[in-house]
DNA sequence: TTGAAAGCGCTAACAA
DNA sequence: TTGTTAGCGCTTTCAA
């Protein structure tokens, strides 16, 4: 790679001293017309673009965001990436996006890096295996010199940290309660392991409807995948005797609804007739599918804007006010198809 | 946000030299045991982190790559990224995201600030936008200072940049091959506007197969969609008049491919037996909607991580070779339910 | 074994 | 109007 022109350069060529360049290049009108003219000459027929590692380091400012996601195959993560990236532009920043690979080690490294000049703020959604190990160091660390930090859908559960969530328990409500509705009575849910708090409170959720229709749990219709395992054998789990077949499935994302909706194509159960689903997800395949599916929106998009909004406010503010935020980002039923 | 410890900081504490700090945190042997574990135990203490800015200043060198995809919710892009990613970090590598947005002025101003310290070498998908205002001196600068640069999937034609790229005439042309075995004679494609080479070089493979089967190209089953516009509209197009209904389509994307369906199902057509789908993609959708979609499939993970390899040769081995290298991930087609 | 000093490329206060 | 200089926080060579 060929050595970068710095002003250094530009300077000794022109004969001039490096100030003079810099303040030329700001159009500083300490510079006369004609000297300005001679280096901007120079500096467009050199193609002249300064080393922003240098001048952040100076400004101690980026003007860019980070963003750190578990994955990007999730279609949520996509749309909070686009609400965030549409309201930074509007503040004038750039964002940069990174990911976790749900991965603690590769988080605490990124997130170290990011924050360590290169960003002014960070955007985060937490790893699974940060949630599992329950080791936030590396946030805390960010939170004790005051970083902005504002975490979104995942968090680190047990500190104050400024966040936007969606209301989990409220989702799960309200697809189970609409499923009852529909005369669904062996429900069943399909969900994460515990730690996973938002597959967690979307089971909350779907207990709490089943308690105040007088519907009793049956721990048989609860499945918490275990993604290291074959998803498709662990749903059909609950297709094991015909006898105990459920009579609707509350999947607590997109993945496992879509196939959810493949397994019962698979017996030839009829959607909505024999068998009703509602998943939660704020993607292109529930519209996309055959029969679409009836979904907890999740509103991603607005959830990315709230959470730059926030992360604004801290970078802003400074440490004014010490106030941890929480975001409610509220959910809401699209009946389609497949109820 | 609170101030920063540095190296400063913790010398004077500590009543040492700054380069002695330096010097214990890399375990350097020219510092006693006794003064590192001095150093050492203040520094956990107060959670010390050096700025990534400065040490990347000094060292010119950031171990992090830097990719540009005009936006993420193309499954396809993110395919890519998990490629790249993969292999970045075999190589030691991080890599930070940034979105163009489709927009000339988004991407030449994210890749100078990129190209300018934050990143040892650059992947891109070039922006609709700068494809159509042929404006390539961003890229075109980075190039005559030697700055790895590599290209995945969509590049600015006409320059000798290193690129890894589907064989898209092939892929279009394997698609219509298949729907004309499958006895289709009158195929209509949904395609970009010729400005777009991967819609355009697709439609040339449609051309070369209809012209092998001896079947006259028909203009008006050829629908080059403007996205300015409602995209369903253009469709229904096809579909105005029964007499001249086409008999099989080709879209060259996912989401044209699934509106094509969805068009078919409003006008109660049976998909396959009255009309047969193909699609262009390395999406979920495909797969999860029913009738399935046939597609040829564009293997982004492989052209990830392609493109990192290219990229890490080029970071290596300086600039020992200036041959332009082209890397043409093969497709190939996948039948499901749609033909 | 430790420290001083130059320098990475830039900005900005201050001098000339 | 232009130039000098002191840093931003770090690494690394050379002296002590």
């Amino acid at each position: 790679m060929a050595k970068k022109i710095t002003l250094r350069h530009i300077a000794t060529h022109l004969g001039v001293a490096i100030s003079t360049v810099s303040k030329a290049l700001k159009d500083s009108d300490e510079i006369s017309a004609e000297t300005k003219k001679r280096i901007l000459a120079y500096v467009e027929e050199v193609h002249y673009t300064p080393n922003r590692l240098a001048v952040n380091l100076q400004k101690q400012r980026t003007m860019t965001i980070g963003v750190i996601v578990p994955e990007l195959v999730h279609h949520f993560f996509t749309k909070v990436i686009s609400g965030v990236e549409n309201r930074a532009s509007q503040y004038g920043y750039h964002i940069v996006i990174s990911l976790s690979k749900d991965n603690w080690e590769t988080e605490r490294q990124i997130t170290e890096m990011l924050s360590n000049g290169y960003i002014d703020g960070l955007l985060v959604s937490l790893a699974k295996e940060t949630a599992e190990k329950a080791d936030f160091r590396h946030f805390t660390n960010l939170m004790s010199r005051k970083f902005p930090l504002v975490f979104f859908d995942r968090f680190p559960p047990g500190i104050p940290v400024d966040k936007v969530i969606i209301d989990d328990v409220e989702g799960g409500y309200q697809a189970t309660r609409h499923l009852i509705a529909k005369d669904a009575r062996r429900i069943a849910i399909l969900t994460t392991p515990k730690h996973i708090s938002v597959g967690f409170d979307r089971e909350r959720g779907y207990r709490k409807a089943l308690a105040e229709a007088g519907i009793s749990i049956d721990e048989s219709l609860i499945i918490r995948i275990d993604e290291r395992q074959s998803i498709p054998a662990q749903i059909a789990r609950l297709f094991s005797q015909k006898a105990y077949y459920p009579d609707a499935v509350f999947a607590v994302n997109e993945q496992y609804a879509s196939l959810a909706l493949k397994q019962a194509k698979l017996l030839d159960l009829r959607v909505p007739e024999d068998l009703k689903l509602v998943g939660f997800t704020d993607g292109v395949i529930s519209k996309a599918m055959s029969p679409s599916l009836t979904t907890i929106a999740q509103h991603g998009f607005e959830m990315g804007e709230r959470a730059m909004e926030i992360l604004m406010d801290r970078i802003e503010n400074k440490d004014m006010f010490d106030k941890q935020i929480i975001s409610i980002i509220p959910t809401n039923l699209i009946e389609r198809e497949s109820t």
